[in-house]
DNA sequence: TTCTTAGTTATTGTATACAATAATTGAGAA
DNA sequence: TTCTCAATTATTGTATACAATAACTAAGAA
C-alpha cells in the first residue's frame, strides 16, 4: 500500500469542493457585474480606491480580480496607468462575433445530438413566450426569454467549457444587444430566424441548426455595429473645456 | 466631487502604447512557459514561495499572475488549499477539441478569404517540410513544422481574439499532443489530412478546409486521448519525502 | 495497535507600507 | 497671454506584516 504516487494515476484523488465560491470569485463576478450593468462604461478607467472602498477590501484582492477580468478581455490593464473597461470597438465586435456565431453553431449541433424531449419542450416554451412579447413590443422581455434560448442550447450542448467561452464573449457584447434598437424589419428577421432554430431543434438537425445560428449571429453583428455607429453609445462628455481657472 | 462612480461616464480615447509588454504580462508568460516545458506537471501544485524564490519577486505579482492563469484556465484555484495545474483529464479534452476543432474551421473559412498568394506560397513551402519529415520519422521537427501550418492559417485569418482563444486552447494540450506517440497508421492520415488542407487552401476552399480541419482535430482528440489512459503522462514532479530539517 | 484530538507548523488570504511612475499644479520667462 | 519645466500630488506596482485556514505531528485512551 505505497503511498507513491502510481504513473497514469491522478495524483490526488482528493474532492475539491469547488461548488463553494471563493471570495475571489465573487469579487470578480461582482466587478463584472458592474460592467454589464454600466456602471463602469466601456473606456471608463477603473480607479483602484474607488472599489476598494466601494467593497470595503483592501487593493490586493481587487487588483487580483482585475487581472482576472481582463485575462477574460473584460478590462483593458495600461501599464503604469492601470486599467480601463474595454471599450466595444468596431474592430472588436467584427473580431467576436464569428467567434461567438462558430460556437454557438457547434452548440447547436452538440445540443442536436443530446438534446431531451423534455429540453427541447422548454425550448418550445421559451420560443413561444419570446414570439409573445414579440408581438407586444416588449423589447426588455424579448430579450430576456431570447437570451434564455441560448442558454439552453448551451446548456444542452453539455459541454461546460463551450459554454464558459461563450459566456465569457457574449457578456461583452450584452449590454450593446441591450441598448440596440432593431428596426422593426430587423426584429422580424431575428424572430424567423428563431423559427429556423426551434424547428431545426425539433428534427435534432446538427448542420441545419448550425448554420441558421450562424446567420442569426451574423445578423445580429450587423445590428449592434449599426448602433456603435449612433449617438447613444460612447457619450463622450467633455470635460470641461478650460473654463474654470 | 465626488468619488463616485459616475455610470455612463466619459470613456477617454486616449492612445496607449500596447506594444510595451508589462512586467505582469512577462511573468504570465514565464509561468506560462513552466507548464508547457512540463516543469510544472498537470495537477501539480503550485507553490508560491518556491515561484517567488525563482523568479526573485514577492508574493503580490506572482498570486496576480496565477489568478491571469486560473482565469484563462491552466491553473485551477482551491480556496485556501492553493493552486495547482489543471490535469489533462479524459473529458477535459472531450471538451477541449470540440471547440478548437470550431475555432480552427471558422480560421480556415477566414482564411481562404484573406490569405494571399505568397501566404499559400509559405505554408505549401512548410507542408512539404513536414511530410519530409515525416517520411524520415522525425517526430520532434515534424510536429514544430506542423504547429508552424496551423499558426500559419491561425494568422491568415486576421482575427486576433480568434488567435488568442485558440492559442489558449491549444496550448493546454500541447504537451499531450507533443507526447502523444501516434501509430503508424495515425501518422499517414494526419499527413493525408494536411495534404487535403493543402489543396483546401490552393483552392481557398473555404467550407472544404473548416471540414477537414474539424476531421483533423476530431483524430488528433482520438490519439491524445488513447494516450491519455497510457503511463506516462501525469509526472508528478516529487516532493522529496520528509528529508530536510 | 489504532483511533481521536490538542498543539504545532505551514500555507494561503488580506491589509498596510513603501517605492516607482505618471498626472497635475504653478511659477517664471518669452 | 502662452509656453516651459520644476515641484507637488496622485496613482500604480511591489514588498512585507499580520490574520485565517488548512495540514501535520504527536500524545493519550480504548
Amino acid at each position: 500500500m505505497s503511498d507513491a504516487l502510481a504513473p497514469g494515476e491522478a495524483p490526488v484523488p482528493e474532492k475539491v469542493p469547488e461548488n463553494k465560491t471563493s471570495r475571489h470569485d465573487e469579487l470578480v463576478g461582482e466587478i463584472r457585474d458592474l460592467i454589464f450593468d454600466g456602471e463602469l462604461a466601456p473606456g471608463a478607467r477603473v480607479p483602484e480606491r474607488v472599489l476598494c472602498e466601494r467593497f470595503g477590501i483592501s487593493r490586493t484582492p481587487l487588483r487580483e480580480a482585475m487581472k482576472a477580468l481582463a485575462s477574460e478581455g473584460l478590462l483593458e490593464l495600461m501599464p503604469n496607468r492601470g486599467a480601463r473597461v474595454a471599450a466595444l470597438t468596431e474592430a472588436a465586435v467584427d473580431e467576436m462575433f464569428p467567434v461567438m456565431g462558430a460556437l454557438e453553431a457547434l452548440a447547436g449541433e452538440l445540443a442536436c445530438q443530446n438534446l431531451t424531449d423534455e429540453g427541447f419542450a422548454e425550448i418550445q416554451a421559451l420560443h413561444y413566450q419570446m414570439v409573445l412579447h414579440f408581438t407586444r413590443r416588449e423589447l426588455l422581455p424579448y430579450f430576456q426569454v431570447n437570451q434564455s434560448i441560448h442558454e439552453k442550447i448551451l446548456d444542452a450542448a453539455r459541454n461546460p467549457l463551450l459554454a464558459q467561452m461563450y459566456r465569457g464573449l457574449s457578456g461583452r457584447i450584452r449590454r450593446a444587444r441591450y441598448v440596440a434598437n432593431m428596426s422593426a424589419d430587423r426584429w422580424q428577421q431575428a424572430v424567423d430566424e428563431h423559427e429556423e432554430i426551434l424547428h431545426a431543434l425539433a428534427h435534432r438537425d446538427g448542420p441545419r441548426l448550425a448554420d441558421v445560428l450562424k446567420r442569426h449571429l451574423r445578423n445580429k453583428c450587423d445590428t449592434v455595429k449599426a448602433h456603435l455607429g449612433t449617438s447613444t453609445n460612447p457619450v463622450v462628455s467633455p470635460p470641461e473645456p478650460g473654463s474654470d481657472k
